[in-house]
DNA sequence: TTGTAGGCGTTATCAG
DNA sequence: CTGATAACGCCTACAA
């Protein structure tokens, strides 16, 4: 492993300048001559350009930084399914960070823009914090936000449109004669959390259903937790007929419950989960899910960052993905498991 | 978005020299009056070092990469969530690369080691070609390899034992008393499919079972491929009592087909995946599946990059992690779907 | 303890 | 068309 070849060694081997094969390199007009000569230099020494130089003095380093709040998580898996490839195309490099939806952690990656080792940045925040909204005014390098941040704030940014999937949802389980129909969520203080309960009502009195806080469970947004949190609005509520959980991996859960309870899906309750991850299709019964397009926002997001990159200083600019309804065997009578 | 302060900026502010600005903010020995005058005009100033320029100067990046063959492969990303953290506890960074399983690509990434922009790489490559092995004898940063390379290749890797992976799941279905039990395999040009499909016939035989090609059948590792291969399987030969796939998404497939066809599992058919992935645990029934360590195997690699890093020139390390039978629904009788 | 100066590998300007 | 030479921002002898 030793020190590889500069354009300093390729120069003394060729016999010209550094200025010269920095030339030849960059493909600018030179003589054929010297051309070949720096090219077999390069060749048999196996010359490969130093990034790092490269960037220092371009002020440009070819990569962008994603930064998810969870790894683990489906949702933002999606996203990066799709961030990569349109990135790679780009010639941009993806550096990834998981703040774990810590805030400290986010702030971190904010101010770490200053370093300079991306040329921007795509951020997906569970919750959006006053020190966010200062560190994204302040940002050193362009930024776009995966999720909803405060009215007037000047970033970029990719939104899901959870209010009207959460509806798409209610007026699903309403059309198969659901009338008692379960909310489980995760914490109010996240932005997702906050979002969909305020729909859930809102949906519910659209359609002139009563809002019945014992019909809502508060738990968090993994499978374990949503499980817990079905059990005891079962409990509360036996008669509960539709379960409507923010997210897959909670509908997992409920799906779980309702099983070990002897309960049929979608016959007896019919389960809607969310984000329509992997897990929706591969389970059984195959769970009907909202899909929040995570795959479309990841996409506009680095679509708009790249424009960004390039472009320049127009306007921010708000991206919303309408969602989607996808109707699987949990919801659909005929063909929902016959336990 | 000015351009950012620099020592320069720092040092003139505080009526100090660019040496001792570094200096402090190095943390050497200095004055502690000019220690003061330092941060404070830092502070004022919103100074951040650029990562870049100290790169140059140190020749470490303090990111390292990790190309998986397809970022949408869960057991990819399992190694993925391992690997983050440990890097990111290090203070690394993570590059992120996708090379779906095109030799192109992946010979790509090695060539690109020579730019400098990681300090180490970690690869999980579906083929081993002649020139990946001469691109690893020649990286100029360490490299870690998941996944099984040539007896002699000197460079540290991380492998998992499908073989006695297959053989922990045929012993297991033949206690359950099955005996015609199919293979459903991805493509032998792989490493993955070769081992596997070996392992198959191996299995069989130190059971004194018969090796009945008519029982073998090459798909893609996908859910739909797997699911037609599964379908022309059943086809061949109805009295199948068992499907060892290759991987968790093929087995979803062979659930998906066997569900349609009417055969219960694992009553009539038994299924076993492979990989343990979320997906295993998501389905119902829910997949018995051979873990072969994701999880463990991305961990131990990110540790032996990070070694290699901060250490230095020992002999390359193999690290072999054992596989585990995970027993679900789809071969447990008691307890599969009743269908 | 501090400042000057050189260098990390490239690119780009400006004379020749 | 080519070759010195000066940056890019930082670190670090070496000298004061």
């Amino acid at each position: 492993m030793a020190d590889g070849p500069t354009i300093n060694t390729i120069a003394e081997r060729a016999g010209v300048s550094i200025a010269s094969v920095s030339r030849v390199l960059n493909g600018l007009p030179t003589r054929q001559d010297t051309v070949r000569k720096v090219m077999a230099a390069a060749d048999e020494l196996g010359y490969v350009r130093n990034a790092v130089a490269r960037s220092l003095k371009s002020r440009r380093t070819h990569q962008v930084a994603f930064a998810m709040a969870d790894v683990g998580n489906p949702a933002y898996l999606a996203m990066l399914r799709e961030i990569q490839p349109v990135l790679k195309a780009a010639g941009y490099r993806l550096v990834l960070h998981s703040t774990d939806a810590v805030v400290a952690d986010e702030i971190d990656v904010l101010h770490s823009l200053g370093e300079r080792y991306v040329d921007g940045l795509i951020m997906s925040p569970l919750r959006v914090t006053e020190a966010h909204l200062e560190m994204l005014a302040a940002a050193r390098a362009p930024v776009v936000i995966i999720g909803s941040v405060p009215e007037g704030t000047r970033v970029d940014n990719v939104r899901a449109d959870s209010r009207t999937g959460v509806k798409l949802a209610i007026d699903h389980l309403h059309e198969l004669g659901r009338r008692r129909i379960g909310m489980i969520n995760g914490p109010l203080d996240t932005v997702p959390g906050a979002a969909r309960g305020a729909a859930y009502r809102e949906a519910l009195g659209d359609l002139g259903l009563p809002y019945d806080e014992d019909l809502v469970q508060i738990g968090d947004f993994y499978r374990a937790e949503g499980a817990r949190a079905v059990g005891e609005l079962l409990a509360r509520v036996p008669d509960v007929d539709a379960l409507m959980c923010a997210n897959d991996l909670i509908a997992l859960g409920a799906l779980d419950v309702l099983r070990a309870a002897g309960r049929r899906v979608p016959d007896d309750v019919a389960v809607v989960g969310m984000d329509d991850t992997d897990l929706a299709a591969a389970s059984w019964p195959s769970l009907t899910s909202v899909s929040l397009g995570s795959a479309e926002r990841g996409k506009a997001a680095a679509e708009l960052l790249l424009d960004r990159l390039q472009g320049g200083d127009r306007e921010p600019r708000v991206v919303t993905v309408p969602p989607r309804l996808v109707i699987r065997a949990s919801t659909r009578q005929e063909e929902g498991s016959p336990a």
